[in-house]
DNA sequence: GTCATCATCTAGTCATTGTCTAGATGAAGG
DNA sequence: CCTTCATCTAGACAATGACTAGATGATGAC
């Protein structure tokens, strides 16, 4: 349907442009029109799809909402904090252009239903797999030890993919994290 | 020296509108335009500058890895590194607008003077900090530890700041994630 | 005191972008 | 067959980043 009036797949195939133009350059790089002519539909295309810039990025970060929650599905009904941990870094280093803008709220419109819904189940997997932690290894109340345990692996998936950790490991770090933390 | 030819304070003033416009709407909402009607110049005086858009982004946040290293120095020097972990997020919290482009890659240029020497100063600061931390604590090779340790505190600010721990006190945080790793 | 130098700022231009509008196309279903 | 509507085209507009040539005046040498 390449040659068609209608594109036929327009969104996922401008999504998954999106993604790699934000994992190569940064959101800032992403022009909705260059996105269209790469996709050979006029620059009005994508207006349709996702209003404007704005909603791109949305329907971007909730879809990589979903893929996060998917990749960390496994490990936490195995109770496995520290795969989890591995598994959520693994997933950044994975999808670096989704990753990039999940978290942007001044790119996203946190009012999206679709968002909301798909960062809820994200969220939800993510303290399921440190509510399953041995309370004895926890020296902190339970809820900050949700937090501590998000920011680690955030910090090690965002400061990897902005260069700054360039020469390590980010799922061995991530090992070595868990086992710190909670070893 | 506000109506005279000569602005006398350009740079400086650009820089500090910009953090409080970084800090407001995020780095897509900064406008070189705008910053120049705002102190009451042309749309091309800052180019003389900052040269583009990038070089506002740069100088900004050499400006404030300085201000970060400063931050810290107390901190380190006590060989606290409980104190070190708040003053960091601190810091965060307190400079938004320069923490949000400090690490962003993508709008920065990396081969900037100024940009590599602050940079370099905080980041000796923070390897000097967790370096002092007492070998019987640390579980984990000493390099992973440092890596650990800043990617804790920057997942903090960095969580807080874009708004996802918006219900938490992030200096108590860091507080409390400084004694479960290494407490 | 005068003058040359040069950092600083002005003013104009251009391509590009996001967004909006009206309308064309064609797929799907009654 | 024909209506409906999602999808896409096409044109326009204001705003922006970047570039250029030139005006201004602060600074320091003589």
């Amino acid at each position: 349907m390449a040659d068609s009036y209608h594109h036929g797949d327009l969104r996922a195939q401008l999504l998954t442009a999106a993604a790699g133009e934000v994992a190569r350059g940064g959101p800032d790089s992403v022009s909705l029109r260059a996105l269209a002519r790469e996709a050979g539909v006029t620059h009005g295309a994508p207006a349709h799809h996702f209003g404007d810039r704005r909603g791109l990025f949305t329907a971007l970060a909730a879809q990589g909402f979903g893929l996060l929650a998917d990749a960390l599905a496994d490990s936490v009904q195995a109770r496995d904090f520290a795969r989890t941990a591995v598994d959520y870094v693994a997933f950044a280093v994975a999808n670096p252009g989704h990753y990039a803008v999940m978290f942007r709220a001044d790119l996203l419109d946190g009012a999206d239903a679709e968002l909301q819904q798909e960062e809820t189940r994200a969220g939800d997997m993510l303290r399921a797999g440190v509510g399953m932690l041995p309370p004895d290894r926890v020296a902190i109340p339970v809820e900050q030890a949700r937090q501590v345990a998000w920011a680690i692996v955030h910090g090690i998936a965002s400061l990897y993919l902005d260069g700054a950790l360039r020469h390590a490991d980010p799922a061995a770090l991530a090992r070595a994290a868990a086992e710190q933390l909670f070893g």
